[in-house]
DNA sequence: CATCAGACCGAACATAGTTCGGCAAAACTT
DNA sequence: AAGTTTTGCCGAACTATGTTCGGTCTGATG
């Protein structure tokens, strides 16, 4: 994981798409060394997979909440109830007053009703607190 | 946008790299059919672009935290104050007591005190909420 | 000093992207 | 309802890219 790599990451990040010739030339390399180090990366993990970023509006997701969920039990092993929703995007546990953290995306306040509604029949769970996102100023990917 | 669109995107979400071909198989369609709806689906914008998925922690992001903005000016046009933070990941307008939401990644917790600290240099912060992740159940991309 | 492993280059070969003419179905027009 | 236009698709040609491989160089190892 050199300069190199890192420089490679970050292009790919930014357009997955172009060539190996042309991501060569951008860090100093032929095309063939620049698909075995893009290669290397991918087997080791450092890149997870090739994927399209999707305009959330235009596919019926234009609306974005965070849910904070409080909980009366250990969530440790609740991933796959969350996961269960197919409107949450993100799951994570936290430290601090609740427990649980979660991006909701709906097409609608009513389907962001539903969604918590949902939530609350997850085992152990014992509230919510539901933020609506009015604009989103960016979303992008990691700095290197 | 008709049930084949969003097949394609689903697909494409799930792997960008297959080709025209494969994609064109699975939902009925040739290659060459297969390549015009996508090229229809960028110039769209329902996708904006092909990029790669990277594991935070194999780049030197392996701490994560939600921090809640709160200021006591109007904020709806500091996106770019935000966006100057590298380590922060999306920055929210929000509805609720804080005003900005804004989701960060560093190496380190000093590094991400010193993101709190740049925060509170902005014009119009006056105070923040770090929520830190313990443990992410998983990030997902859009259903469909 | 000799050997080995890793990384790179450049060229060959295989595969996929891209374009285009022709056709058929659907959507307007009159 | 018939004509006309538009849209979407197929399949084949053509172009570009992905992918592999032998040979070379460099730096590390013993």
């Amino acid at each position: 994981m050199d300069d190199i790599d890192r420089a490679l990451v970050l292009r790919l990040q930014q357009d997955a798409g172009q060539s190996y010739a042309a991501l060569g030339t951008a860090v100093g390399l032929s095309a063939g060394a620049t698909h075995e180090r893009v290669r290397k990366l991918r087997e080791r993990g450092v890149i997870r997979r090739t994927t399209v970023d999707v305009d959330p509006a235009a596919v019926g997701s234009g609306v974005l909440a965070y849910v904070m969920v409080d909980s009366n039990a250990w969530m440790g092993e609740s991933g796959d109830d969350f996961a269960a929703i197919p409107e949450i995007q993100e799951a994570h546990i936290i430290a601090g007053s609740a427990s649980v953290l979660v991006k909701v995306r709906t097409a609608s306040t009513e389907q962001l009703q539903d969604v918590l509604r949902r939530l609350y029949a997850i085992d152990g769970v014992s509230g919510t607190h539901a933020t609506v996102v009015l604009e989103t100023f960016f979303e992008r990917p990691l700095p290197l």
